[in-house]
DNA sequence: ATGTAAAATGTAAACGTTTACATTTAACTA
DNA sequence: TAGTTAAATGTAAACGTTTACATTTTACAT
């Protein structure tokens, strides 16, 4: 079968120690001995067996990425970002998208416990207390992903949810003069959604400005939903800022069906400037994030832990809003 | 540290081997020899080190999936299908984007070799022979997606582009009795491309219809260009059918800047009904196919090989393609 | 040449499981 | 009750590396 280092070593008729030392690149091997082993590895085609490294090393080049879902287009963003710095560091990127059949508290718990792992970053928009209570427990380092920004017992990396939503609200308020404002909300226990709707209650606030809440899930269905609820009122709003780019779309939806004119009679915003944002008619106006940043900062975080263990102060990264101006509003 | 199986042992007071042995459901122990382990691993909060087991067994539970670059929603929908088929076999979903530093077949190479992986699917659009004449050495079993149709030396799972390219074709010329039509190709080397302009070529042919290439490489970008070049020549297509939605967006971009109406004066067909496509103005015709499927077959063919490391013959799946028709044609 | 220190290499244990084979225990049979 | 067989458990080797420690070789000073 495939070549071992016992080969490799009775090839060149030296010990496995000094292969495994050359592979390694020691510099106590000699530049001949060093050569001469790598030669010999090559023409038997010998690839160090990465189970047993692994295994006698008591750590793995592997980390896992956990993700609520794996559809989504954020989602696709934050792996890219991880894989990319991962790879440079000799890591392999280990995806897993909460299963059907299982807890995320279980998939945790597996993933913290069975050593396949050196490190775990988790997307966690809705972490929960028994969920929290088993990544204390972890034995491997753990990058949060968005979770509560009050969590001090992780490194972080957020999106800077409250300053983006505050800043479209202000925007609406102040440049484009609307008063009357409502907000479609994320999932109740969504944490992204509730920095969201804080910034934008702030923003109404400080400026004065009536508003009302419609909760919603981030789905587009939802978002359907909560702006034909809105728009039925008496007191209709000026302007929806749906908590997310898919809502919004649902309000699209809505709003092409009822023949009413975006942003003359409805004005519409957005968070997170997912691509097809920029081609509705009108473009949607909403705040863009640097997602693959996230991605890259989590696992440059993790890998920082995994090498210096140090109980250094817990990092938090949060990742810039920008507002994306564009028809909707 | 963690608790490893001699601890288990000794509490229970028995040998390893029967800790083992009732961890992996042998029927060989008792009903209270089983149950008496268990409760003191749960007490323990023993989970099997899975880096030994993988190595003892000579056999991981991991499968490579890699893919030219994973950003794009096709791949994502592949990664989710992929990841729940497998999870639920009991293997883990590796990704690797192909990455900027190393080459494709150095890193098949490393993934084939180094015994990390039980298996690998390998998304190649692109394939090469250099990478082929690797892929024959591997000593795991090896699915590919939507490689060469000409290729029977390997599983493989495809897109029915051809098909799907000449029914659009069809439904152009005969449906809507356009004559002069255009194809906007992909990348020189990617089957699918490839395929997808056989596909059009052939039902331009059969149907008598005067057509014409003009190449692309799967972006926006070229889309743009590709329109450009076709609309400003003397005898300009009546429709354009770009090989994917990208490119169709690329069209409609420029379309938009010249004025022009679509599919009055021009009219656009796209292939891979990415999410943005229904939301374009007008809404775009174009081929959809089940992506997650494709991932789905994958990850069940490659399980079967594992298992039943039989030769026998390769297995070819094909997954259907559906005309989606809209405003743009 | 001889001694000494440094450099290079070798030896063997260890990592935590699984599993072939050996042994003990239990369950019948006559 | 002893003998036989099947069931349950135990013993120890093996998997392919890394690495602490031991040994050999080399280089250099005297």
């Amino acid at each position: 079968m495939a070549a071992t280092i016992k080969e490799v070593a009775s090839q060149a008729k030296v010990s496995i120690a000094t292969v495994s030392r050359a592979l390694n690149n020691d510099p106590r091997v000699t530049k001949e001995t060093h050569h001469k082993i790598l030669t010999i590895a090559k023409k038997l085609n010998y690839k160090p067996n990465e189970l047993a490294r692994n295994f006698v090393r008591q750590k793995s080049n592997l980390i896992g990425l956990i993700l609520p879902e794996i559809s989504d287009e954020f989602f696709t963003e934050v792996i890219k970002g991880v894989d990319e710095v991962l790879y440079n560091y000799g890591y392999y990127t280990l995806v897993a998208s909460s299963h059907k059949y299982k807890s995320l508290r279980d998939e945790i718990i597996a993933f913290t416990n069975n050593r396949l792992l050196a490190g775990l970053i988790l997307l966690a928009p809705d972490l929960k207390l028994t969920v929290e209570e088993v990544l204390l427990k972890s034995k491997i380092p753990i990058v949060l992903i968005n979770s509560d920004p009050n969590q001090q017992k992780f490194d972080r990396i957020a999106l800077d949810n409250f300053e983006g939503a505050y800043e479209m609200t202000k925007y609406l308020i102040e440049t484009k003069g609307y008063n009357n404002l409502a907000f479609l909300t994320g999932p109740s226990n969504n944490i992204d959604a509730g920095m969201r709707e804080k910034g934008f209650v702030e923003a109404c606030r400080k400026y004065n400005t009536g508003y009302s809440i419609e909760p919603g899930d981030f789905t587009k269905e939802s978002g359907f939903k909560g702006c034909k609820n809105l728009l039925l009122r008496e007191n209709r709003p000026r302007a929806i800022f749906a908590g997310n780019d898919m809502m919004a779309i649902g309000c699209y939806d809505y709003i092409w069906k009822t023949g009413m004119k975006i942003p003359e009679e409805v004005a519409i915003a957005g968070f997170d400037d997912i691509f097809v944002s920029q081609y509705l008619s009108p473009s949607l106006t909403t705040v863009r994030i640097q997602i693959e940043e996230i991605g890259k900062h989590a696992a440059d975080t993790l890998i920082q832990r995994i090498n210096n263990d140090s109980d250094s102060p817990k990092v938090v990264f949060k990742a810039s809003s920008e507002l994306v101006i564009r028809e909707s509003c």
